[in-house]
DNA sequence: AAATATCTTTAAACCGATTTAAATAACTTT
DNA sequence: AAAGTTATTTAAATCGGTTTAAAGATATTT
């Protein structure tokens, strides 16, 4: 039979309580008692029964994941790699995380994850692109939450996101450092903050740099209006070779984009990086067993998912905070194809 | 405030004992006022709480799932789709699954998953190569647990298994049937089972298609001793090609292999398929998106995610029932590499 | 020494469900 | 009509913690 509080108390010879107390480390116990009850409790190898205390204390001690289906499916791992820095975050912490997918259209009553529904989590974190009505609902429901890697604009959410502009804007100071003059970009549709981002510092640093006195740069820019695979990729190359501006390296929005483009250049006999360089952005699993290694923007996954499960503690404790944004640091990583 | 158990009795004129019935389908209770309670249910919108029925049912409606790590950031994906075939079945059940990594080096003292020191899950999913130690845990604990795409020989645990042997041996047939008269094998270290099964149904095809009449089936044979990846399927190749053996077709013992085969093929400017014919096992994402697409043996993750878990249920539903195993079947697709 | 303040400890209520055993109601049998 | 069944319903105990308010013990002040 499991040893309960009572027989610890019994066994120590003090009330519950005082147990409780000792348990949840509190002060206003002596300092002699705690001693007693704590070895009390480890002779008995006692544990306290979640049921029992989340009833009491009114928490479910749960938080909740929600990922796009895509995105958990997708061969990138970017969210899984989060997903996993979170539970590591949560090991020595009183927190367990239920993992759900949801689909980008989202019924908010028909769709509601079933933790959502019965009110089994403390708070949320909402990893990748997620269905806005389904963030409106978490926030008219006053269920804390933070966004991973994701931001709706014109709100002002609690959110950990990854340093997008300074991650391209090095990335590409180091293609200027390594004399290419002729930096294009294959990006994906900009709905995506982050790519919106991650666009925006690309035209910034080629100003800066000097490096767009020879031509337009949007002849030197594909932004696909789809989703960014690595198809997109392929047709971005396709599209701005086809233009014969005289280009020496190509920064991609992510690195699915970037394995499309040096497809591409595979195909059309180009030589990485001796013609043209390739930089990605995510530093994937991929990306690191691609053949050539392909130079990227390392994005410490992991991290992510740890500060958003501290954020959203935060949060959880104090309800009454303002939104926050906290930013992750990147940097580039110079492999074989720059 | 949220309703609790009490209000609905109240409120429908009956008693909780009533009410608890209704939520649990019950019988024993009169068909209108069966009616009367759920409709009071409804109009409240009214969620048992969690904390509060696990702690009077003794139960934890949680289910553990453990992966190593290895295998959960690994490119293939493979066992996260099981995991989310898990996540789909038990999303009209009552449990929650806590997912955790593990390394494959574990002391059960230090290395415990939380939800294992704390008895805070009904029983476990272990997918994949997990420790040997940690089964022999939950074993001995007697906490009811099913191995997902693994097994320990010499031991009679429940287990759900992909159906290894005839998934190969359809593949050979199909080689066999393209008129491809010697097919290599490059495989594993055989210490995980179902690699063995594998080349166990290798080497009955070929000897039942009446393959091998050419020269011994050990010059068509790669096994690496290490892990099992893209490095060692180019190894394989390298190795094989080296014997100078005619060859027309190589089965590998999984996709990861096959991409590394491939890549060694490409080197040597050998045609695929017009000179060898490749096929893998495991229908991994990458298979389907690699250049060309890769024939191979699917393999349905996700039912087998769901198999476990509707086994497990099975399990703690009735402890007492004897080890079963249960085989997933898999077909061939043909894809541009056979 | 009495009064007051501070530190420890605990009895008892509470969280919100399930379940047992007994009471009540509704039918059948004799 | 009394006795025996069977079908419904419920009072109350229980699960195992947390927390509040009060009591008890000790130390400090006057």
């Amino acid at each position: 039979m499991k040893p309960t509080i009572k027989m610890i108390a019994d066994q120590a010879g003090v009330s519950t309580a005082t147990v409780s107390l000792v348990l949840n480390s509190r002060p206003g116990v002596n300092a002699e008692t705690r001693k007693l009850v704590q070895e009390t409790i480890k002779k008995l190898d006692y544990h306290p029964k979640r049921s029992a205390s989340q009833l009491a204390r009114k928490t479910t001690g749960n938080i909740g994941f929600i990922i796009w289906e895509d995105h958990f499916s997708e061969i990138e791992m970017f969210y899984s790699q989060c997903f996993l820095g979170m539970e590591l975050a949560t090991r020595d912490s009183d927190y367990y995380i239920l993992l759900t997918t949801v689909k980008l259209d989202f019924n908010t009553s028909t769709d509601l994850p079933r933790f959502l529904k019965f009110n089994d989590v403390d708070g949320v974190v909402l990893a990748g692109r997620v269905p806005h009505n389904l963030v409106a609902l978490l926030e008219k429901r006053k269920i804390p939450f933070v966004l991973l890697d994701y931001d709706i604009p014109g709100k002002n959410y609690n959110k950990v996101l990854v340093d997008n502009y300074n991650g391209v804007y090095t990335a590409i100071q180091e293609l200027a450092k390594a004399k290419r003059k002729h930096i294009a970009y294959v990006g994906g549709s900009a709905d995506h903050p982050s790519i919106k981002e991650r666009y925006r510092a690309y035209v910034a640093a080629n100003r800066d740099l000097g490096l767009i006195s020879g031509g337009q740069i949007s002849d030197l820019v594909f932004q696909s209006n789809q989703e960014i695979t690595r198809e997109s990729g392929i047709e971005g190359m396709r599209q701005l070779l086809a233009k014969k501006m005289p280009i020496d390296a190509v920064f991609c929005a992510n690195d699915t984009l970037a394995i499309g483009v040096m497809e591409e250049l595979r195909r059309q006999k180009i030589e990485v990086p001796g013609d043209i360089a390739v930089i990605g952005f995510d530093d994937i699993y991929a990306a690191r067993f691609h053949s050539p290694p392909l130079s990227t923007v390392h994005v410490p996954k992991m991290d992510l998912g740890k500060e958003a499960y501290k954020l959203l503690i935060e949060i959880i404790n104090n309800t009454a905070q303002r939104p926050q944004t906290r930013t992750i640091g990147v940097g580039c990583v110079c492999r074989d194809t720059s």
